[in-house]
DNA sequence: TTCATATATTTGTCACACTAACAATTGGTA
DNA sequence: TACCAATTGTTAGTGTGACAAATATATGAA
């Protein structure tokens, strides 16, 4: 029975996940990056797209909104982003960053490359494909999965 | 230069490990489990190794001390467990299960295996070996990561 | 014996994930 | 025009994760 031996994949990306965040967090406190890494994925993105609303924001990094409400809470009273009102539609805003985000990412985005090859010792780009191959396979699989009865 | 390339590696992981937990949980949450996934991890594992001390039982799941104590008021709570002096030491304490938590564990344990399947539809026991090795690589080469300065 | 050190567990704080409920606004439709 | 369903974002509650610090007990050396 294979069932069995198939279960304990999701102990060890759990373990996994945990911990290159935790390693990751570790370097950004050690290096006094002032943002968590989950505030920093928020960071990256906004410098990539300018001027996104939450919502398309939040379908971007995949967080939910009340998650994404409160690292972006975080962020503008860090002073790194600024909601500005849509001028069309009143419910929504426009996220930009400031001028001290826009100079925190471009310090930040070295160092955090350099942080996250460490993960990749002894492994290869054929490694990499194949992760990122199952990883989506898995996302994939229970993605949209409707629950009825 | 392939450093942004392998950057992505922490976004997906984070991503994948957060949809197969909110995947069970939602069927946990469905099939009215009364326990959380993690909850669950903690049950199964007590099943599994008789008589051990919290200590123990951290090091077997990988959580920290302060969450498994949380996660252990709570299945206390419901009755699944229970915190028996040591006899030796009175500092810790040797948990096991209940009659309730020897049946919850009994009811739950196919039921689980089957919502663990459903992430490898379209993948094989290759897939498996692949996903675990890079996996365990990963966690190994930042695991005991000293810092100084 | 006494004191320093180590170990087991708990408590407090902050951050994030998910659900549910809510307010405000929008836009289609009767 | 007057509803009403859908959308955008917020708030509250619970559970978990990481980290630091506190508490209690144990152990070993002086």
């Amino acid at each position: 029975m294979t069932q069995e031996l198939f279960a304990r994949y999701s102990f060890l990306l759990d373990r996994t996940a945990r911990k290159v965040k935790q390693y990751a967090q570790q370097q950004f406190k050690h290096g006094d990056f002032d943002v968590t890494v989950d505030q920093w994925l928020i960071l990256k993105n906004l410098s990539e797209n300018g001027h996104l609303s939450q919502t398309e924001l939040a379908n971007l990094v995949f967080k939910d909104h009340p998650t994404l409400t409160r690292i972006l809470d975080l962020l503008c009273k860090k002073g790194y982003v600024e909601r500005v009102p849509h001028p069309q539609d009143r419910r929504s805003f426009q996220l930009h960053l400031t001028d001290n985000g826009i100079a925190k990412v471009t310090e930040l985005k070295p160092k955090v490359l350099e942080i996250r090859e460490k993960a990749w010792e002894n492994l290869n780009e054929t490694d990499f494909e194949e992760f990122k191959r199952i990883l989506n396979t898995i996302y994939q699989n229970l993605d949209g999965q409707i629950l009825e009865e």
